[in-house]
DNA sequence: ATTTAATCTGGACGATTGTCCAATAAAAGT
DNA sequence: ACTTTTATTGGACAATCGTCCAGATTAAAT
């Protein structure tokens, strides 16, 4: 009987948490688009307030510190972009296939959420400062390139890839690309997904 | 006689506006300092004036605000590395010699000058919200563009290269060795440039 | 030597910031 | 129905921000 309590206790306690927990999620959601719209440097909390349409004090009874909330707003980008890709690259057979989809994917990403990319480089930034966004800058860098690997083995690739540097050199291109498609002359998605076929080909 | 006149006017106020332009390169090259440990959105301009023993007033003096105190030490930090780039190429002769001079000045100046580069790193991202940093940027990165076009020159490259893509490539790489040589595990000079050599194959 | 202009100081200013809390409303548990 | 917990509001708070300026100091010009 003991037990049944501490159980139902235990369900009640998993129950609170979980949708505390969805409502941290869906406000990050909400501040998320506040921060891809002003970055990192000039967004307040007020600013998140208001365009969330949240009161000042919630966002404080939900986060310890701005660092908490947009912590937490990195990691809902970190799901989606990269659940994205993943299912992007397990639904393709093949090498062509594989390099075709991915380039495709990500060149749609960067025509249709260029603003939540553009975030994701600058709190990458800032990880070269402050810490604290460190850990998570790491964990979805480790999941890109895990990506990166998983698509040379759907590609029929023999030999191991230094999936490191692959990294790296698409992540160039691919933030070069956003650049131009924010700052300078936007490009349509067939033409980004070319020059990213070309650039995964020398990989996989 | 007449003439004489206002060209002593003339010189006077070159004179005045050159000795104007040198105060504003050295307040620059302090900014730069506390800038690089801080980051754009944590340096206030009394971190600034602080760590470089200035007034508050001095620096309100020589810029009209924050915004062009801040590209004032991008172009202080562009002169630096974009010459140091160019006398490296053009110190070399020959393909090997080219890659093996580019590859080792640029893990170099990882090792020696990582906090500027993340700062550099940092503003380009700014531009990317704020359109005040974008012709600075854009003005950099063609300059090193140019320098990548140099160097295939020099290289006895024969047909055309893409330097805007090879830019972002190396770019990519360039920036995730800054990253782990910061937040990761250092490495030697030799081992960066050993990488660096590989990429730029590539494309010289 | 005197006047004019440039340089520099230290602090004031209003605005904005992150953080926090007392009070209220809503929900959950009994 | 009542109590307890959770959610939410709206604003207070001290700290910090960028900007600006009156006045002192120094350099330049006559």
């Amino acid at each position: 009987m003991n037990s049944e309590v501490s159980g139902k206790l235990q369900v009640r306690a998993e129950r609170k948490n979980r949708k505390r927990q969805e409502k941290k999620d869906q406000i990050a959601g909400s501040a998320l688009k506040a921060l891809q719209e002003l970055g990192y440097a000039n967004t307040s909390l007020r600013d998140i307030a208001e365009k969330s349409s949240l009161s000042l004090g919630m966002l404080h009874y939900y986060f310890e510190d701005r660092t908490e909330l947009i912590l937490h707003c990195v990691s809902v980008y970190k799901t989606a972009f990269t659940s994205l890709l993943n299912e992007t690259v397990n639904h393709a057979h093949g090498r062509e296939a594989v390099i075709n989809a991915l380039a495709g994917a990500l060149a749609t990403t960067i025509v249709e959420e260029a603003s939540t990319h553009r975030l994701w480089y600058d709190l990458r930034s800032q990880a070269l400062f402050d810490s604290a966004f460190r850990p998570v800058v790491e964990e979805i860098e480790e999941t890109l390139i895990d990506i990166l690997k998983l698509a040379a083995t759907r590609a029929d690739k023999a030999d191991e890839i230094d999936a490191s540097l692959g990294y790296a050199l698409i992540d160039g291109v691919f933030r070069y690309q956003l650049q131009n498609q924010i700052t300078g002359t936007p490009r349509d998605q067939k033409a980004l997904a070319m020059e990213m076929r070309a650039v995964l080909e020398l990989f996989l």
